[in-house]
Order: C-alpha cells, then sequence, then structure tokens
DNA sequence: TTTGGTGGCATTTTCGAAATTATATGATAA
DNA sequence: TTATCATATAATTTCGAAAATGCCACCAAA
C-alpha cells in the first residue's frame, strides 16, 4: 500500500487514516464513535482522537450531537439519492464553467486523470471481484471528477464537489456489496470525457447527469427528478 | 439583546458567540485567531476555544492551515459571486422541491417568515441607517431563506443552504458597509413568497435568482452567468 | 405491573501544561 | 549590502487528568 497520508503532524495524518476507513465501511452506519476506544487503535490520545473527529463533523462524514458523542452518520437508499441529486447539479455547472473556461494544459489534465480511471477499471472488470482495487478506484474516480470541475474558477464550488463526492461514497459503500462499481461505469466516464474534450457543455452535463442517475437505478432507487 | 445560545454547554454557546461576531465583522478578513488570545475575550481555556475554531473551519466560516493556525478567510467581491452563485443554484431546487412537496402547513410557516422578515425590514427601511437591527435582519432573512427550501424533503440540501448562507454574509459584512441590505430587498423577497404560495415554481426559481443577482449587481459585480 | 427516583458507571467536556514546530531577531561571513 | 545561520520568542499541537453530564440497572412506592 503507498503512503496513505503526506501530513507532518500527527492529527493531521490521523485525520486521512480515519477519512480512509470511514470511507471503506469499517464502521458501520449509526456506530457510536468514542475517542476513548478509538485512541487504541490509532495510537493518540483522546484529545486528538476527539480533534479529528471534529474535522470530520465538518466534512459531513461523522455525525456529533452534544452531550452525547460521535457516530457514523445513517445510510440510506434515500440520502444517497439526496446526495448524488446535489453532485448532478454541482458537478453539471462545475463542468460546464470548466468548458468554458478551461485552457489546453485542463484538457491533458482530465485526459490523465480518464486514463487512470479506465485503467484501474479494466482491471476490475477483467476479473470478478478485486476488493483490494476498491480504494485505488475510489481515489481515481475522485481525481476524474475533480478535474473535470478544476477549470471552473470557483474554489466554493470545487470544495463543495469533493464534500459530495466522499458523503455520497460512504453512504455508497454502505449501501452496495459493490461499492458502486458496474461495467457500465466505464463507458459513462468515456463519454464525460469526450464531451468535456469536445466543448460541448450540453452535452457533457447530459453525460454527467446520464452516470449518475443510471447509477441510482442500479441500485433500485427512484430516478433522480426530472424538472417539473 | 436576547439570549443568543440555547446550547447548555460551554463549547455549545461559545460556539454561538463566535459565529455572530463573525458574522457581524467583528474580525477583519485574513486576521489570525490564536486560541491564545481569543480564549480572554470569552472566559474559556485555549484548548475550548481550538475546539469551537474548529467547528467553524467545518462551516466555512474560519479556516485553519497546518502548523499555522486558524484566521478568518479572505473577503473578496469574487469569493462573494462565487457563494452567490451556489446559493442561487441551491435555493432554487429547494424552493422547486418545496413547493412540489410542501403542504399548507409549509405555506403558513413560510407566510409567518415572510410576515416577520417584512417588518424588520420597513424599519430599516424608515430611518437612514439603524446598524443595531442587522443581526435581527439577518436572522430573519436566513429563517425566511431556510423556510423556503424547508419542504424539499433533502437534508444535505438543507444544510448546503444554511452554510452557503453563512458564508455568503461573511463576505457580505466585509464587502458591503450597508451589511447587503438595500430597499429593492423588501419587493424581491415579496416576489419570492407570492411565487412560492402560487406553486409557481418557474416564477420562484426567476425571483430568487433576480434577488441574488440584483444584489450582485448592487455591489458592481459581474452579474451571474447566465446559460450559454 | 407500572411509575418515579437513586446510585454507580461510562462517556463527554474542559482544562492546564509539556512537547513540537513556526517566526522573528540579530550576528557572522561573503 | 546581501545572504545564511544560530538563537530566542511566540504559536500550535498533543497529552493526561479532573469535572460535568448522560445512561442504565436497580429498588421502592403506588
Amino acid at each position: 500500500m503507498t503512503q496513505l497520508t503526506s501530513s507532518t503532524t500527527t492529527g493531521g495524518s490521523l485525520l486521512d487514516q480515519m477519512r480512509f476507513v470511514l470511507l471503506n465501511g469499517q464502521y458501520l452506519p449509526g456506530e457510536k464513535l468514542r475517542p476513548d476506544h478509538l485512541k487504541l487503535s490509532f495510537g493518540v490520545s483522546a484529545g486528538t482522537m476527539r480533534e479529528a473527529l471534529l474535522r470530520l463533523v465538518g466534512e459531513g462524514l461523522v455525525e456529533v450531537e452534544e452531550q452525547r458523542g460521535f457516530s457514523v452518520p445513517a445510510a440510506s437508499l434515500a440520502r444517497l439519492a439526496e446526495l448524488t441529486k446535489l453532485r448532478a447539479m454541482i458537478e453539471s455547472e462545475g463542468a460546464r464553467l470548466s468548458i468554458q473556461n478551461g485552457d489546453l494544459e485542463w484538457e491533458a489534465r482530465l485526459n490523465a486523470a480518464h486514463y487512470k480511471l479506465s485503467h484501474i477499471e479494466q482491471r476490475l472488470n477483467d476479473s470478478a471481484s478485486k476488493p483490494e482495487l476498491i480504494p485505488f478506484w475510489t481515489r481515481a474516480d475522485n481525481e476524474f471528477h475533480e478535474v473535470l470541475v478544476d477549470a471552473c474558477g470557483s474554489s466554493s464550488l470545487r470544495e463543495m464537489r469533493s464534500n459530495l463526492f466522499h458523503r455520497a461514497r460512504q453512504q455508497i459503500v454502505a449501501c452496495d456489496p459493490n461499492f458502486g462499481f458496474r461495467t457500465e461505469t466505464v463507458p459513462e466516464h468515456a463519454d464525460i470525457l469526450h464531451a468535456a474534450l469536445a466543448r460541448d457543455a450540453a452535452a457533457c452535463e447530459l453525460a454527467i447527469t446520464a452516470h449518475l442517475s443510471s447509477f441510482q437505478n442500479a441500485l433500485n432507487v427512484e430516478p433522480l427528478n426530472k424538472s417539473s
């Protein structure tokens, strides 16, 4: 396994570790996260543990109730649908702006991110199940969607996209035994890439919505709300 | 001043206090927020102070850099424009869903929220400047926009709206000597209310976009991006 | 059986200080 | 004068323990 963190401080790398395990379903939805217990697993003090949990609350990956401590957010298909819909809105708008503003260098980075992603997806497709690849796929998927909106010129939008991605991911690993991977994912990502490189904002928006909503359908959820 | 907090714990009420002062421009954009200094103003320990700041980071009202401490986010018209645009997207969608799902009780609450808001705005309109009313106006404005999306059925969207409102508010108090209040605000809020009560989602979306974008124009910023 | 209270235990919250790391100051050499 | 390095100061990070609070089982009274 490659190095998981780039942080120098204890709390920084702890945060990265916690994020990783939360995004890979190590803890069950609704489970309580007690600093006093967790400190044993991570080898830090309860205070540092509390600080990391507090930061994760800000990212929406952990919930906290006053005087009642921390817990893993409950998971449901309804919540996943909410987050996916917001993702579709934010990413569509971000991609639209990126297509408007992005330069050649952006296209190159998008290409690179898609190349990495499709490489991993190929390997996931080949053999029935390679659970050890999922973390790499998650990272590559996130990076592709990140680069897609990277030239949008709005750091607030980028922040929000990252936040939504992680929160949706957490729901997915709790709801889907396949961790969200499907064979259809491969051509869908390709569609997004090609629409973006062709500078076709409308097609790109369609491809993104199709990608996220086909994913919803696979989980037997109502499709994304169509405009009335 | 009425009671500012409903929290029982020290940290909880401290968080409310800090949020209040940050949203009212007590600290300058870019200013460093040192727990050791702030603890004197608020009468708590540095650790508790740190915890409150950490939570505010999660809300986007404070920034933190590893090994370099906390600071007030920089303010600029560009950043305000970003946040306002996201607000428009999120609130339009939330209002659309509320109009779809909201019942009579929702209409009643929206009416009540608008009544309170318009009452305060009337008083702000009458006399040239009543800076002591601004906090009340801010709260009423937030509550109106909150109720507007309250029946949307997506708690994620509600969370996000609240977050964006506060972050935008922080930018406004830093950029606008009038704290964002204009006489045009009054009819704009009324338009939103009437469109919502008439269950006219398209008109409501238009009214929201007009409201937020006319505000942008007043600050001499480029108008919100029109769909290409 | 149910209701209301009481005590003990686990957890959360808060604090103050030690350890680590950045930042500013000033001295020395090129 | 400029650059580099050591030193001193200030700030952040981390810890362990004390105080406050919630939770739960148990008992008594109705």
